[in-house]
DNA sequence: GTGAAAGCGCTAACAT
DNA sequence: ATGTTAGCGCTTTCAC
C-alpha cells in the first residue's frame, strides 16, 4: 500500500510527519497551528500522518522560536515565619484562601492550554529565583499573591520588565496591574449588619497592619461605625490565623466584657473568635454577633455558621489571569486595576 | 578601558557573554554548567562577563538539547462532581490535605531548582491534556495524587512510558512507584485508643469505598476491634467532606443512640461529627470519644481539639519528589514503593 | 584547556 | 497554496 518508510526511532518530529504525509515541514506546521492557506485534502493527509505517527509538538523547540512558553508562574510571596517554625510552603495553604485563588486561576487558564507553575517567594533568595526563572523565559508572566505589604517582588518584577498581575493593590505605588476587592465597602457591610442587629458595643479583630487589605477593612469598619455614632471601636491585631482569632477574642473579652458584636478580618479568625466566645459562655449571635470575611470553607465548618463578607476569589483570580494574558499578548497593554465589590452572606452568627 | 563592543539589544545570549569575555561559546557554556577543564583565570573572566551582561541561560534552548525541562507536573486527579456543582479546581483545595502535599513537594524540589506545574485531571479530556503535556516534554515527570481508586491516569502514564510517582498505591496493580501510609496501622492506633479509653460501642465514618485508603482504614479498624471482641462495627460512608461527616454522625446516632466512640476516616469528617454530637447534646470525649485521621489544620481548629492519626504528608510528598527525580535521572530506576508509619496524636477528643 | 561546528525541533520570512 | 531556508540559544562531540 504505502511506500515503505524508514522506521521512526524515538519521538516523531515534524520532519517525520512531513515525510509520511509527503509534504514539507512548513505545511505540517501550518496545519498544526491552524493557519489557513492549506488545501483541505492536504490538511486531511497531514492530520492522518500526525495520527499514525503519534506526533506531539516539542514544547522547547517551539518555545525557542516563538519566545512563548505557554505557562505562567503563580507566585505566593510573603514573609513567612509566623506559624512557629513551620515552613512557608506548608503555611501558605493553611488558609483556604490560596487554594481558591489557585483554583480560580486554573479555571481560566486551563481551557487556554496554560498551566501555572507554583512558586514561593518568602526570602530574598527565593525572590531572586523567581525573577531568574521568569527571565529565563520559563514562564511568560506571573500571577503574584503577596501576603504582606512591604513585599519587594512587585518592584523587582517591574524593574525586570516582566508581565505580571498582582492580587491586591501594592503597598507603594507601582506601575503594575492588579485585581482587588473594595475592602472598605466590605467592612461597611459588616458594620451595617451589626448595627442593624442592634449591637451597641462592637469590637474588631483586624489582620496584620502591614497588609493593606487589613488596614482598609479596619479603617472602613471604624469609619462606618463612626458614622453610626460609635467613634471608638476596640480592636486587636491578629495575623489571619485561627489561633490569633481565638487569642484576640480572649483579649477583647478581658478588656471589654460587655462586647455584643465582633467583626473579624477573615473567617479563620472569626472561627477562632467563636471558640473563645463559647469558652466564655457567650451565645452567638444572641450575646455577641460575629461577622467574618472571605466566605471561605471555614465559614460553614463552624457552628453557628458564619455571617461573612464574601470576596469572589475565583472570579478575581480569573480576572488576574485574563489581565496577565492581555499583558503577555500585547506588551503595550495598559496597566489596569479591577476592583470587585464584596457581598454580605448572612448565615447564623450575625 | 575595555574594547568598545556593539551594544546588546534584547536579552544577552551565550554568544554575547563569549564576545565580552573574549572566549568561545563552548567555554562559557562549560563554566555555566560547572564543568571542569576550564582554567581558573578564564573562569573568572567569564563570570565577570556574565555579571556585566546580566546573562541568564535560555531555558527553551537548553531544554531543546538536553531534553530536560527542570520542572515536574503536580497533578491532582479525580472524579469531581461531589460538591454541588462547584468546579473541581475549587474543591481540591477545600481539603487541607492537598495544600500540605503541594507544600511538601515544593520543599524538596525548590532547593533543586525545580518547580511544579499544577494540573488537574478530572475528566477524560483533562487526562489527555496531562498526558499530552508530559509527552511534549513540558515537564520531566509527574507527581500524581488521585482522589479515587478507578483513576485511569496511572495506567495511561505507564503506557506512555513517562516517569511518575503516585500518592498511594494504585487500585489495580500497576508497575509504578508510589508512596503510601500504612492505613491499617493507623486505624489500629485509633482502635487501641478507643478501647483503652473504655469505649464499648464504637462506630466509624469511613471515606468513599472507591478509595483504597478508605477501605484499608475501615477494614483495619474493623479487624482491630474484632480482635478486641467487637466483631460488628456500625459504619456509614462519607466522602471526606465536613458535611458528610456531620450527616454521617447524625445517621449513626439515629440508628445507634448508645454509641460511645467514633473513628472518622479524616479530620474534616471528624470535625463534622463533632458538630452533630454537640447538636445531640453529647459531650466529647466524655459521652462519645472521637478520633480523626490526617492531623490536618482542622484537627486544632475545633473544640475539643481532635485526637487524630497523623500522616506525615510533607515527608511523604518529599519522598515522592525524591523518587520521581530518581526515575527521571535513571530511566532504569526500579519501581519502588515506600510505606510510612502513622502516629497517634492525642488531643482532647479521645 | 579551548574552539569550531553540528545539530536539537520548530516557526516564519521569503520564494515560487 | 506550498516549499526552501534561515535561524531561535544552547550543549556537545570532535579537533587541536
Amino acid at each position: 500500500m504505502s511506500t515503505d518508510l524508514p522506521p521512526l526511532q524515538g519521538t516523531p518530529t515534524l520532519e517525520d510527519v512531513a515525510r509520511v504525509a509527503g509534504v514539507s515541514r512548513a505545511t505540517v506546521s501550518r496545519v498544526i497551528n491552524g493557519i489557513r492557506n492549506v488545501a483541505p485534502d492536504i490538511q486531511e493527509t497531514v492530520q492522518q500522518a500526525i495520527a499514525t505517527t503519534g506526533y506531539v509538538p516539542n514544547r522547547a523547540a517551539r518555545s525557542l522560536v516563538t519566545r512563548r512558553t505557554g505557562s505562567v508562574a503563580l507566585v505566593v510571596s510573603g514573609a513567612g515565619g509566623d506559624a512557629g517554625g513551620e515552613p512557608f510552603e506548608s503555611q501558605v495553604f493553611a488558609d483556604p484562601f490560596f487554594g481558591r485563588v489557585a483554583g480560580g486561576a486554573v479555571a481560566f487558564l486551563r481551557p487556554r492550554g496554560i498551566h501555572p507553575v507554583l512558586m514561593f517567594a518568602e526570602t530574598a533568595h527565593a525572590r531572586d529565583q523567581v525573577i531568574g526563572y521568569l527571565r529565563q523565559g520559563s514562564a511568560d508572566g506571573a500571577l503574584l499573591v503577596s501576603t504582606h505589604g512591604e513585599d519587594p517582588l512587585p518592584r523587582l518584577i517591574v524593574e525586570a520588565g516582566l508581565p505580571a498581575v498582582l492580587w491586591a493593590r501594592p503597598a507603594r505605588p507601582t506601575p503594575i496591574s492588579y485585581v482587588d476587592l473594595s475592602h472598605r465597602a466590605g467592612a461597611e457591610l459588616a458594620a451595617d449588619r451589626l448595627v442593624a442587629r442592634g449591637c451597641r458595643r462592637v469590637a474588631t479583630i483586624s489582620g496584620p497592619f502591614d497588609v493593606r487589605a487589613s488596614q482598609d477593612r479596619l479603617s472602613g469598619f471604624q469609619d462606618a461605625m463612626a458614622r453610626y455614632g460609635h467613634p471608638y471601636i476596640p480592636g486587636v491585631e491578629g495575623n489571619f490565623t485561627h489561633d490569633s482569632g481565638e487569642a484576640g477574642m480572649h483579649r477583647l473579652l478581658a478588656e471589654h466584657p460587655d462586647i455584643d458584636g465582633v467583626f473579624a478580618a477573615n473567617d479563620l479568625m472569626a472561627q477562632g473568635a467563636l471558640l473563645a466566645l463559647r469558652e466564655h459562655g457567650r451565645a452567638v449571635p444572641d450575646d455577641v454577633a460575629v461577622i467574618g470575611f472571605d466566605d471561605s470553607s471555614a465559614a460553614t465548618a463552624c457552628r453557628p455558621q458564619l455571617t461573612t463578607v464574601r470576596q469572589p476569589m475565583e472570579d478575581m483570580a480569573g480576572e488576574m489571569a485574563r489581565l496577565l494574558l492581555a499583558h503577555i499578548e500585547d506588551p503595550d497593554f495598559q496597566v489596569t486595576s479591577v476592583i470587585f465589590p464584596p457581598a454580605l452572606v448572612v448565615r447564623q452568627s450575625a
